[in-house]
DNA sequence: TAAACATATGAACGTTTGTTCATATGTGAA
DNA sequence: TTCACATATGAACAAACGTTCATATGTTTA
């Protein structure tokens, strides 16, 4: 298949879903531990988890280790942007 | 609900589908009949057309009848600008 | 090393989603 | 008005997905 179908496929299939997008937002600027995303969230911790896990797998996050704490932040701008263009975009809905 | 990630939700959710996707990007520089679409992308009509359906419903597409035919595009440039910009990163994948 | 904290994981289950098949609707030509 | 073409739609079914619950793993502190 078209290469460049199948990686826009992979980043918006990670992003079309409420928990995964709520995750991103709150990371957006800064990194943020497991559990301080699942209080900004308020979703469970597992569901938090099983989520950043789909997230990693399609390249969208990454995660580094600091003590006992995770902490998750975006993967590369290039997703950044396609985010914020997207959010930048849903706000001004109905413009034009 | 925030209407930031909830119109965002929208947008990728009608985004991450392949089908979807194929048709879009069929129609993103110029519009299409239903015909040509299923030719392009090769399902069936009846798939296209269910999927033309949940483009529009999302108002990612919007149609105009010629006819016989039903001409399909993009409904603004917003959209046309995230997904351009996710095919381009999508094809610049691994670099940066 | 044991306890406490932070995160990850697997199984299960209900829900959502995409495609197919059959058929209906809309439009122009004869 | 009948036929042929173009598109839309509903029902049905399988497959994919998201959350929960229970539990496992990894890390620091006592």
């Amino acid at each position: 298949m078209n290469l460049k179908i199948e990686n826009s496929l992979i980043i918006f299939k990670a992003l079309a879903d409420e928990t995964r997008i709520k995750i991103i937002d709150s990371i957006l600027e800064e990194p943020k531990t497991v559990g301080q995303i699942v209080k900004l969230i308020n979703e469970s911790q597992s569901c938090v988890s099983h989520q950043l896990k789909t997230l990693k797998e399609a390249e969208i996050v990454k995660c580094e280790r600091k003590g006992k704490c995770m902490y998750y932040s975006l993967a590369d701008t290039h997703v950044k942007e396609i985010v914020s263009q997207t959010f930048l975009h849903a706000s001004h809905k109905g413009e034009e």
